[in-house]
DNA sequence: TAATATGACTAAACGTGTTTAGAATTTATT
DNA sequence: AATAAATTCTAAACACGTTTAGTCATATTA
């Protein structure tokens, strides 16, 4: 009892012409290869009568196109991503491109499976990615080389690539800047371990640059690493001794939203009112959510939407430019914002 | 320069042996075929050597089956799709299939055409969808009856449909129960309209049956309707005045997490202090970052990955059993859980 | 020994659009 | 009128796996 789905030949067959032909008209290249206008507006009325829609794997196979593009992140459950998310898509939306997404959990190897499987077969036309790579051998295949690939949030060392990245120097400065400001000398910043991953070094540098302003010297003890597998509990460990004698520091400066929320947790576990000890807090990342936490949390907001506004048009980019050799890689640096809560 | 990529006919070329063959034996049915053991052996060997990877859309086009899953969601962005979307995909993830997200901003014609352009040209072989529609028109349709559809967050009247949703009616009957039983007796509930989605409905039911069994007689001026399309203003119209004399509630239970944050939006403009003005702060749908919350937040959370889960083995399964008739319709409802804070 | 069965494999069709090369007809040019 | 050119359209090849129907030895059975 399966309905029949409309076929370009049964079109062809109905106003006795040839699959060809229709095949034309529908591509909207009727008068690129000299159909008359008669021709075209049966061929159309037809298609819309009989509810023609062309078999996306038929055509796919043909064109090698698929107007899927892919968007890699390690969690699409984080407010960062999710939002960007959300954004790529509408964009690609709007030029016909649906978005396929994988979360890699910050597994590397999946994450090179998904690339290696997504690229490489063409199952999509373009990939944007958040890398976990901290390297770029593997980005550095040729088979890559052609690809469309935009990095976003994070681009690679030694290699040049197209990437949308917010400008994680200068929102790490300013954010230290103002905490200087403020009054603050001792500023604990809490950065992700293994950091080679260039969002998080350039908020560092950003980090010492200002203090360096400012005359203050950096303190190697102010920059606690935290495990990337384990925050919480590395949190717990690394910051919950400070937090006991909370004195020796004036503002904690969480380098990504993760660690912001296992302060936030621990902050709640022990008891410690940042307020009350007058201890700022501040993070890399907003979430929306901030307005409303309690110890009021000043941040560095960046640009989601147009980061993946700009990732869905570069990428588009990319596919158009496809085969032309030597095209230049397109950096865009976005200006971030800082959040002053309180 | 671009590197060919391997075909099947390539490795069946190599070997002298048929591309046939080889087909069987990289689908694992070499033994169902009586390929000699041998033979399988050398074929899998050369098409590891020589990297060989199907033709996602060849394949697509013969069978018929794509191996992607659609997710559609009125807003990938928001914490409660996009967890489940994260279980979503890595449930799939195991099953050898990928996903497909779609937000439909809550548009019901964005909404049917995504529906209609995925299930009815085989883009997906499955959809899990969180539907904005509240009739059951559209899914009516001859060209679904046969389609793997499964509905979460909310499911239609009128029609037989596969599902997986959470205990709206029980979750919400207990978060009132809970109130009641910290005194409150005056509990404004904040709700969405339209809203003759199921889960909305049955919250507001589970919210009456409460009051009504301790004999708290329901107040019509405590049920505010918000349009579901300007939530902040509108909330800002009615819900600002009564805040202004908060006197008489003492408790305010909005029905999803959008009019939470609303609230919590408004009482921030306005420095409306619930915790001051005893006024309790409830709300359907957990977030996690409600834990840092300036009023204390009592909750009620759905089981996210287990909607999450069971959306995908459900659609898979409806994969399987596609074709069997009469297949009664697949229908989970999930416990929920208060959490319950300060 | 002829007929049947078994094991191992293959040629060709198929799925559905797109594209190339060319055919048929009409119009323009000399 | 004959040739060239333009107009309108089509047959067939193609993209790349999967599946059906069948081939060709060799082994078994009556």
């Amino acid at each position: 009892m399966a309905i029949k789905k409309t076929l370009l030949e049964d079109i062809a067959n109905e106003l006795n012409v040839s699959k060809t032909l229709v095949s034309m008209v529908i591509n909207g290249k009727g008068d690129a290869y000299g159909i008359s206008k008669k021709t075209q507006e049966r061929v159309l009325a037809k298609a819309g009568e009989m509810q023609y829609t062309p078999n996306v794997f038929a055509r796919a196979l043909r064109t090698g196109k698929s107007n899927l593009i892919g968007l890699v992140v390690a969690d699409i459950s984080n407010p960062f991503y999710s939002n960007i998310a959300k954004h790529v898509e509408k964009a690609l939306a709007e030029k016909g491109y649906n978005l396929l997404i994988c979360s890699t959990d910050e597994n590397l190897e999946r994450e090179e499976k998904l690339v290696q499987l997504f690229a490489e077969q063409h199952i999509i036309d373009g990939l944007i990615i958040a890398t976990t790579s901290t390297t770029s051998d593997f980005f550095k295949q040729d088979r890559l080389k052609n690809f469309p690939l935009v990095f976003i949030d994070r681009y690679l060392p030694n290699i040049e690539t197209n990437y949308v990245v917010a400008n994680n120097y200068q929102g790490s400065f300013e954010l230290t800047n103002l905490l200087i400001t403020k009054g603050c000398k001792n500023i604990l910043a809490l950065n992700i371990t293994p950091s080679h991953i260039s969002s998080l070094t350039e908020r560092v540098k950003g980090y010492k640059d200002a203090l360096e302003e400012h005359n203050i010297p950096f303190k190697k003890e102010n920059l606690i690493e935290i495990s990337f597998n384990n925050i919480q509990a590395d949190v717990r460990e690394k910051l919950g001794p400070i937090l006991k004698n909370a004195s020796k520091i004036d503002a904690i400066y969480t380098l990504n939203n993760h660690i912001a929320t296992a302060c936030l947790n621990l902050f709640n576990e022990v008891g410690f009112d940042a307020t009350k000890e007058n201890v700022v807090f501040a993070s890399f990342d907003d979430i929306s959510l901030f307005d409303f936490v309690k110890p009021n949390i000043i941040s560095v907001s960046q640009p989601l939407e147009q980061i993946g506004k700009d990732a869905a048009s570069m990428v588009l980019e990319l596919i158009d430019e496809k085969g032309d050799e030597l095209k230049h890689p397109k950096k865009i640096v976005l200006p971030t914002s800082i959040i002053s809560r309180g």
